[in-house]
DNA sequence: TAACTGTATTATTATAGTTAATACGGTTTG
DNA sequence: CAAACCGTATTAACTATAATAATACAGTTA
C-alpha cells in the first residue's frame, strides 16, 4: 500500500507523510475513510509503531487527518485546500525553466516529452 | 561567496558541492580560476576545515575541479561539458517541478500549455 | 626559512532517526 | 463484563552520519 525506501535519506517518517498526503490530495484516500492502525501500519511495513505515530501526528498537525483515541485515525475534509498560491509560485517556476532549456537550444517537443515523463514517475511511484 | 545553512538537512559539504558546480557550470568561476583555500574557505563560512576538504574531493572526483597539492584547488575546464550538464541540471529542475504541480492537481495538458506560453513570450522580447 | 598549500588519519562530539518496551485510557465486539 | 482493539505518551537505548578537533606530512611559494 506505502512505498518506502528505508535507505533513503528522507527519513521514514516523513516519506509516509508525503505517501499518504499525495493520496489524499489525489483521492486515493477519501474523506473520514480509516487508515490503518498505527499497530497494523506498522506491521505491513515492518517499521516501528513510534515512527507511524510520528507520521500520523504530523499528519494530523498539518490537518491532512483527524485521529479519534480508541477509534481511529481519519482523512480529513481537504476540498477547499489547496493552494493555489503554490501552484502559482510553481506554474512562475516552470516558465524560468522552460525558457532557459530554449535557450539552451532544447527544442520544445523534448521537453513536453519530459514532462510527460515526468507524469509517468507520477504515477509509478509517486517520489519527487 | 557562499550560500550554506547550517541547520539544513542537506550535509554542509553538499552544499559547498552544489554551491561550486552551480558557480563553475554557470561560469562564475572561470576555468582554471584558483579556489579560496580549504583553510582559508574553512575560516570564511566558520566550519571545519575537514568539511570543505570533503566537498573538494567530491569536486574533483566528478572532475569539476583539480588539486595540485602544495599550490592549490582548481577549476576544471569543463567547456564540452558544461552546456550538456546545465541542461541536465535544468531538466532535473523541470522534473521536480512538473511532478510537484501534477501532485497539485494541474493536469498534464495545462503545464503543457504553459510550456507553449513559455516558448512563444521566449521569441516575442527574447528574454529568459 | 616561514607561511602557505593539499592530503591523511584518528578520535570525539552532536544530532536525528529509529527501535524498544511500557503504560494509560477510550472504543468496539463477543 | 472482558478481551482485543484503538490513539497517545514516555523513557531509554541504539545507530548512522555529519561535523569538529587535533595532528601530521610533503610539496610550493615568497
Amino acid at each position: 500500500m506505502f512505498d518506502i525506501d528505508v535507505r533513503s535519506r528522507v527519513p521514514i517518517y516523513e516519506q509516509l507523510v508525503d505517501n499518504i498526503k499525495m493520496m489524499i490530495i489525489q483521492n486515493v484516500l477519501e474523506k473520514d475513510e480509516k487508515l490503518p492502525s498505527v499497530r497494523k501500519m506498522a506491521q505491513e511495513i515492518t517499521i516501528n509503531p513510534n515512527t507511524i505515530q510520528k507520521a500520523y501526528r504530523e499528519l494530523e498537525s498539518e490537518g491532512y487527518i483527524y485521529s479519534l483515541p480508541g477509534k481511529g485515525s481519519f482523512v480529513s475534509d481537504t476540498k477547499n485546500t489547496v493552494s493555489s498560491q503554490k501552484i502559482e509560485m510553481l506554474e512562475d517556476n516552470l516558465e524560468g525553466v522552460v525558457k532557459e532549456l530554449i535557450y539552451l537550444q532544447v527544442p520544445v517537443e523534448k521537453i513536453k516529452t519530459l514532462v510527460d515523463l515526468a507524469e509517468a514517475e507520477m504515477r509509478e511511484d509517486g517520489n519527487q
